[in-house]
DNA sequence: ATCCTTGATACCTCCAGGGTATTACAGATG
DNA sequence: CATCTGTAATACCCTGGAGGTATCAAGGAT
């Protein structure tokens, strides 16, 4: 009758790795139940999920559709756990995120006092999980920087803000007033290429080929400065976030012709409460 | 670990009836068990869903947050059922929703010539079941007349039309070019109240209280002009509906003073597909 | 004081989910 | 060509939970 949502997490699970041994591992079962979960499932949904040969797993058409049904689906029942625990332990709470140069005091403060019987929280949020933290609940509402996946969202435009390079102090660019996105194109990029998507236009324009290393990715900013200022590539920053993360060993150079970044409020649309609107008010007048 | 929706639809259906045998009795199972999953679930939530007095039955405010949040989420996973089972049958779909009225072929046409590998479907929907067959996954993409719960669609707008009552033949008004609402405020409303929320404000304004009956509401055009023409009260419907539907013992006037109906497309959030642009785009070429 | 309504308890049955041991089979390897 | 290896499937067992029936408990109504 109803999908059991056990298993759309166990399918989930193989279908991010395709391979039933480690997922079973991941999920802390034995591989012998999840195959045999994997396959009741299909039965339910009289559909099949996975071409098995003996060599490789793939998704089958159904498979794809179910992944990206099913992912929404965990991260709502998630977030609905969240809710109703927070509405038990009887605290009216309302959770602003924030990704990292983003200044929420004033609006949340006003927020406060508009309302004093509620709690209001603050979370900083990160590059990837700035919109999932939404979907699961961990968050009411979010600042967010685009790009974000907007499947499911409610987004208001807040500001836009220019974005620097980061660099080594001692970085051959390093004393330059201005550079283009063009100067860069050597260097390694310390971060998840969807932040900066004009990078990866450049990258296949000027880039040889085989010059790609794997990229490590890093998710906190003070994590990338470090790196930076190690000499091991450079990362791109909105001004708030350079403004606010100032050490000596990092050089900050304003790019001219990476476009702004925009800065967003966002919250779930299936959900409707008016502090959603009010805080976007609120927000917007500062 | 997760909630599961078998609980979360006994939830809704105590929910809705606030009466445990009467909900047992309509998900076909003993009272008993029904107790004991609801008590199972307020186990796993932490959290008192309903307040149990002998002679009555409420939600608690976790209750009523749980509410908020099992409708969508058990539509969305019989939407995602459906999606997969399509997908299964190898078929690739797009069923488009329409209210009474509409005419939607030319754009559905325009969409299967440019796209000839896909079957495209056609659905006609009701007032009450307009949005939440886009939930459930009946429709991909629906023509919707406002107001509607936008919660979780994305709603784009595309004309307006003005809107007529139907009043029976004989009727004192029947003749007249004109009215307004308040000619009609002693009348019977045969719809969902909530269709036409002028009526309402009016209602509580004019009309005597204790006058109000118990408002049988029809669902389907026919069955309303059906109503219409038994002389049992009035309706009223976008002009679109009233050129399509005529009989010769039901007779239109318009209502001067009501605002038009609104049209629109809507569809679910949480998906992306180009298909939903591009058609928005067709129909909003028509 | 008694009855009726309504949710809770007690106790039974059975299936589904978890585990271990083992098999079947495709590719790689020598 | 034989063997090894990696991977999912099969076989079988055990337990917990979901369903059922019979019955209880208690607040309102009469």
């Amino acid at each position: 009758m109803d999908v059991d949502l056990r298993k759309l997490r166990y399918f989930v699970a193989v279908a991010d790795r395709l391979h039933f041994g480690r997922a079973a591992e991941a999920l802390h079962i034995a591989q012998p139940v999840l195959s045999r979960q994997i396959r009741a499932l299909e039965e339910e949904l009289k559909a099949q999920l996975f071409v098995r040969s003996r060599r490789a797993t793939e998704l089958t058409p159904a498979g794809e559709q179910l992944l990206a049904d099913a992912v929404p689906l965990l991260a709502a029942a998630e977030a609905l756990r969240r809710r109703v625990g927070r509405a038990a332990r009887g605290a009216r709470t309302f959770t602003v995120g924030f990704m990292p140069g983003l200044i929420v005091t004033p609006a949340v403060r006003e927020l406060r006092e508009r309302h004093s019987e509620l709690t209001v929280e603050v979370v900083r949020t990160t590059w990837d999980d700035q919109t999932a933290a939404i979907h699961d609940g961990r968050v009411d509402i979010g600042y967010v920087r685009l790009p974000i996946d907007q499947r499911g969202l409610k987004v208001e435009p807040l500001t836009s803000e220019p974005r620097v390079a980061a660099l080594p102090a001692g970085h051959r660019l390093a004393g330059k007033e201005a550079i283009t996105i063009a100067d860069l194109a050597d260097e390694h990029l310390l971060q998840d290429p969807d932040a900066v998507p004009e990078w990866r236009d450049i990258a296949t324009e000027l880039r040889r080929p085989g010059r790609r290393r794997p990229a490590p990715v890093f998710h906190a900013v003070e994590e990338k400065l470090e790196h930076v200022a190690g000499g091991h590539g450079v990362a791109v920053l909105p001004l708030s976030v350079a403004t606010f993360y100032t050490r000596p060993d990092v050089a900050y150079v304003q790019v001219t012709d990476l476009p702004p970044n925009q800065v967003c409020l966002a919250w779930d649309s299936t959900r409707r409460s008016p502090l959603f609107a009010e805080f976007a008010a609120i927000a917007a007048a500062f």
